[in-house]
DNA sequence: AAATTGGGCAACCGCCTTGCA
DNA sequence: TTGCAAGGCGGTTGCCCAATT
């Protein structure tokens, strides 16, 4: 007997968000403020459930989040992390600001997850079924909660975790001889990845138009002109420009990984540009503070354990000839 | 060219935690 | 202390699309 849902299941919208909604929802936290869901679908008129307009914000449209291609060294991050705290998505994404829980549990279980389990292979019995108990568990498996764990038992398990997450750690260390994997910086203008919540917005439109030719429904006075190219991509990114993004090249229309072959797809839009701008203006000077931040400041702080790990996996990787990379692992 | 299959990902579901009255 | 509401989180589903048959 589960809890009514938060939300009456008559009359909510359910399914992908439209950018008229995306506009609305990022409308309505620009003078509220992020929080305080529950009132958002009746004071914006939006017909979706608080959870879901919760679920949008923090995942697509907030301002700072990257998307696209993990790069390698995200990718080792998330495998060390991975093999210390588990599927415990949140935490993994905490010291991957730019990323998103739901980004990396997916790219876990659609890429990562392979690519160990190929490295791998099942020759690792005890590993293998540790990391399926692990998976299948997720946030149940850490050590507080394995209560009917004997307190020796308990302990044992606690080592063979952390030897695994040294391994693990050691393993990602032996790959470029950099003594911690730290996400990659926006360190100059030209490759920052960061976008605002208009950026975000923009940049899902190639997409959601590319889908909307089926949508046939669409309001026609909300998008009514077909056009084809990046050029109103670009154009819609000036119209979004925002101050945090100003400084940024934004990902949306240019050489980018996101957009795939999407942005060779026609699409339609109308998307009512100068709304849009109007709406956005000021948009993410409100929101930096509540976006996720610079990397070299936001890095949260090791656990002792953690910090322990990772000290002693450094003295230890000169050490170790584990090497992924000939390994072929990337 | 049509049908099938499989991968990727956005979004939903339901349980757990937290905050408050 | 207790019960409720809201938010947080991880697992799962279902859709879309590209590759394959």
């Amino acid at each position: 007997m589960g809890r009514p849902p938060c939300c009456d299941k008559i009359g909510v919208k359910k399914g992908p968000w439209t950018p008229e909604e995306d506009i609305i929802l990022v409308s309505y936290i620009q003078k509220n403020g992020p929080g305080n869901w529950r009132s958002a679908p009746t004071n914006t008129g939006l017909l979706r459930c608080s959870k879901s307009c919760r679920l949008r914000w923090t995942n697509y449209l907030r301002p700072g989040i990257k998307r696209g291609n993990f790069t390698e060294q995200e990718e080792k991050m998330i495998i060390h992390l991975q093999a210390l705290l588990g599927n415990r998505w949140a935490a993994i994404a905490s010291y991957l600001p730019q990323r998103t829980d739901n980004d990396i549990k997916n790219y876990w279980n659609t890429h990562l997850k392979k690519k160990l389990d190929k490295l791998q292979g099942n020759s690792d019995e005890e590993n293998h079924h540790h990391r399926r108990h692990s998976d299948s568990k997720g946030r149940h498996s850490s050590p507080s909660s394995e209560t009917t764990m004997t307190k020796g038992q308990w302990e044992r398990r606690l080592q063979t975790d952390i030897h695994m997450a040294k391994q693990a750690l050691c393993e990602a260390l032996s790959i470029d001889n950099k003594s911690i994997n730290l996400p990659d910086l926006p360190t100059s203008p030209s490759t920052a990845t960061y976008a605002s919540s208009a950026d975000n917005i923009a940049r899902l439109l190639p997409n959601w138009m590319s889908s909307s030719k089926k949508c046939s429904q669409m309001s026609s006075e909300s998008f009514e002109t077909c056009q084809t190219t990046q050029t109103q991509s670009s154009l819609i990114n000036q119209q979004f420009q925002s101050p945090l993004s100003e400084g940024y090249t934004l990902q949306f229309g240019s050489n980018n990984n996101l957009n795939h072959n999407n942005q060779q797809k026609n699409y339609c839009s109308n998307y009512s540009h100068s709304d849009a701008s109007q709406s956005f203006s000021a948009e993410t000077s409100v929101f930096q503070d509540e976006s996720k931040p610079n990397m070299t400041d936001q890095m949260p702080p090791l656990s002792f354990l953690e910090k322990w790990l990772l000290d002693d996996a450094a003295t230890q990787a000169d050490l170790m000839n584990l090497s992924l990379e000939e390994s072929n692992f990337f």
